[in-house]
This record gives C-alpha cells, sequence and structure tokens, in this order.
DNA sequence: TAGTAATATAATAATACTATTATATAAGCC
DNA sequence: GGCTTATATAATAGTATTATTATATTACTA
C-alpha cells in the first residue's frame, strides 16, 4: 500500500515526466512524436514512458511499429490519487506496514513504556485523517 | 511551475515520507515522538521531515526545544494536488517551460518542418486536459 | 531480401538520494 | 556554569536515477 502511493507520486515528481504527461493531455502521441517535440534523445523518452507505464499514469496502444500513449483515464477523473486517498483514509490500526509502528504509537499516546519527549508541551487538538 | 510541481510529488514518493504523513494525520507530532514510533534514526526522520517541509507539505511550530509538526492544511483538503491540476488545466501555450516544446508540437500537428513519423496513423482524437 | 523506421535495451558516467555515524547548536534544568 | 534534551548539520558510504552512446529488436517497404 504505502510503497504503491510512492511509486505514483514518485513517477510524477520528475519535470520531464511532467511535461510528457502534459503533452499527452492534448493528445494521444507516440515516442517519436514525443522525442521530435521535447527535443531529447529518444532513450530518455523511452525510459522515462516506461516508468509512467509501470506507475499506471500512462497507456500505450500498440499499432505496427508505433506505440501511442495516451493517459490513464483515471487520472484525468483525478483518481490516480487513489492510493493516496484510501491511504489516508482508512484506519491506520489496518494498515499492514504500520503494525509495529502502531503499537509504539499508542503506547507512547498512553504515555506509556515508549517515552519519546521528556517534557511534555501542550498538544493541539488531533484531527480527522481526511484529505 | 514544472519544477514546483515536481518537488511536490517527489517528496510524496518516499515510503518513509508517506509514513510520517499519514502519521501526522493522526495529529501533531514532534520529531522525538516521530523517532520513537518509527523506530527510525533521528537524524533519519530531520531530514525526510525537511524534505516534506520545504515542499509545503507540513509545516512546524515551535516549542521551547521541540519542533511540532503538523500537516498542511491545505494537504487536508486535497489541495496538495493544486499544482497538478493548474499544470494540467492550464492552457500549455501559456506555460513558460513549454514555449519551445509547444511550438515544435504546433509544427508537428500541422505536418511541418518536425516530421516526427514516417508514416502516418489513425490516431485517437484529442481529449480535454481536464485531471 | 536489403534497407529503413520506430522502439527497446545495455553499458556507462554523472549526479542525486538515503541512511548512518559523529558532531554541533540551542534551550532548558540543577 | 555544567548537564541533559531536542533538533540540526556534516561527512560519508551505499544505492538509485538520469542521460548518453551504442546496439538490438521488430515491423514495415522498396
Amino acid at each position: 500500500m504505502i510503497e504503491t502511493t510512492a511509486k505514483i507520486f514518485k513517477a510524477l515528481g520528475d519535470p520531464t515526466r511532467l511535461k510528457i504527461v502534459k503533452l499527452l493531455s492534448l493528445r494521444e502521441l507516440c515516442i517519436c512524436e514525443l522525442v521530435a517535440t521535447l527535443d531529447m534523445s529518444q532513450p530518455r523518452i523511452s525510459q522515462h514512458v516506461k516508468v509512467l507505464r509501470q506507475a499506471g499514469i500512462v497507456v500505450e496502444r500498440r499499432h505496427r511499429q508505433n506505440s501511442y500513449l495516451k493517459i490513464n483515464e483515471d487520472l484525468l477523473k483525478g483518481s490516480v490519487l487513489k492510493p493516496l486517498k484510501s491511504l489516508m483514509n482508512v484506519e491506520i490500526s489496518e494498515i499492514p506496514e504500520f503494525r509495529e509502528d502502531y503499537q509504539r504509537y499508542l503506547a507512547l499516546d498512553r504515555n506509556e513504556d515508549v517515552i519519546a519527549c521528556k517534557n511534555k508541551q501542550p498538544r493541539l487538538q488531533k484531527f480527522q485523517s481526511i484529505i
């Protein structure tokens, strides 16, 4: 869950890949058109597109020798962020990657064995985990 | 614009930082509480928090020696994605980083000087750039 | 079938990230 | 002032990303 979400954000966290995504929002383009438009080397484009594909951000349509790319409709609907939304909305106790962390958090929260800070400080209210 | 957007996504594109964000969605926590909860070294937490702060994802409140962190309200409102949304919604011709790229794209689109692919292929319809 | 176009992959060099250990700073407390 | 706590920064080693050049694959085309 954490890994999958991180992968999507990581894929969007690069200027070249964001440029590709923006161009694909205009229309479907093939690799060589991206190469010509962005004036970058073909392997460079191919490699970045691969990252975007593996993160499920763009989809590929093959026709003859060409590889036509377009944005995954989900991204256009704003639902790329579904993984982040569910990460933020789901109960932390139900997230496998937090199994041990959450136990420590609870202990700390109850001031039990895990004593993180010696001086107890005023604290803002908890807030709900809606993203 | 591209760089700023990439920075935000890059910041969220790391498992440790996503864990920190999720924990901060429970409540405000200080560095040492994050250290105790995630059972990671203090410099490791501090460095990741710095990245999140610089991307505007978390905000810091200083009290005595402690550094209390909470999620930027904007993130909770779902508007971290504002930069991505505006990137996707704004006219590409108005994005400085695309100045030269867009000229090449137009030429290619009109089949002018930039000849990207030799064989012209059937093409999906353009679609609107709504994310 | 030889040649070319479109894309993919490999090898590599340069750079950037991550986590660690060690040390510094800064704010209390005795 | 000397000690402790909380956090920051530096130096470093290991790893991962990025872009390049060179080469391979795949699908036409003449």
